[in-house]
DNA sequence: CTAGGATCCTGTCAGC
DNA sequence: TGCTGACAGGATCCTA
């Protein structure tokens, strides 16, 4: 789930609550959610936080680094006087920690916890030195970031995937780091792109569109704070969706499209859930 | 090199 | 109620 402007909210979110507190103890609870040897995470800090794509980095007082990949069911839930749980909305954002759900969690000196929470043990948390992080095959196929790459850029990337469908092409993390299922289908509706269509049909006005409806809607989440428990839990205590915040079509499959009120429709492209309205997107 | 499908894992939901 | 299959906000590995 977590996609781009999740891992940035949850950047943002923890910069306050965790950074310089010393780790006292790591728990793994779950081998394959863990690489590296844990023992070396416990007396450092975190003094750093950064986001590749989807990946969060972590660097410790130490020199080494814990990358984060929350991938599809992925979630950080920080608690201590007060609660802050980002990443795939479920109701563990509010549940008692650990939870069932629970992989890896940190104690910190002040007796605050961090928990690494993966329904679908896709995600992991990986502890690394500079050269693993400068060798990773992952971070190393990374796409420019969507507000780093040129229009002319994008335009020539989507050219050498000519004949696989656009929707494909933008997942593809080596293509542009950190789309997702989500911004994918909303940034093709804003650039009013079919999401079946393949990238060499595409055109340089097209493409420049597509890069922009992608930059709008994820600056959209990242400031509206992303996916976290406030939306989750609305202020009156029912169950809300930051998906209300900036979703056209996502997930919005029978109901009116906000452009031409015409239904939207889902179906599947590149073998994912894809939502679209047949009346915009040609 | 690209494109497409299976796969990792757990849970939920629709349909019988 | 209980079973079965489809599907899920991701990425990799394998094959053609």
């Amino acid at each position: 789930m977590p996609e781009l402007p999740e891992v940035e909210t949850i950047k943002r979110g923890l910069q306050g609550l965790i950074l310089n507190k010393k780790i006292v103890q790591v728990h793994v609870l779950c081998e394959k959610s863990w690489r590296g040897p844990a023992q070396l995470v416990e007396g450092q800090s975190v003094i750093e936080l950064e986001r590749r794509g989807k990946a969060l980095l972590m660097k410790l007082s130490n020199g080494l680094w814990i990358m984060t990949h929350l991938r599809m069911t992925g979630q950080l839930i920080y608690v201590g006087d007060e609660r802050y749980a980002a990443g795939h909305p479920d109701a563990n954002f509010t549940a008692e920690m650990p939870s069932r759900h629970t992989r890896i969690y940190f104690d910190f000196e002040d007796g605050t916890h961090l928990y690494f929470n993966d329904l679908r043990k896709f995600g992991y948390m990986s502890l690394m030195e500079d050269e693993d992080l400068a060798q990773d095959a992952f971070l190393n196929s990374l796409g420019p970031e969507p507000w780093v790459m040129s229009e002319d850029d994008f335009y020539q990337r989507l050219q050498r995937h000519k004949s696989a469908p656009i929707k494909a092409v933008i997942l593809d993390q080596k293509v542009i780091a950190g789309v997702g299922n989500i911004y994918a289908d909303e940034g093709l509706f804003l650039a009013k792109i079919y999401p079946g269509r393949l990238a060499g049909e595409v055109s340089r006005r097209e493409a420049s569109a597509l890069l922009k409806g992608l930059r709008e809607v994820m600056q959209r989440s990242i400031d509206s704070g992303g996916s976290t428990m406030k939306d989750y839990v609305r202020a009156d205590g029912t169950k809300g969706s930051y998906l209300e915040k900036f979703a056209n079509v996502f997930r919005r499959e029978g109901k009116c499209c906000p452009n031409c009120g015409s239904e939207i429709k889902k179906t599947r492209v590149a073998g994912r859930g894809t939502h679209f309205c047949a009346e915009c997107q040609k």
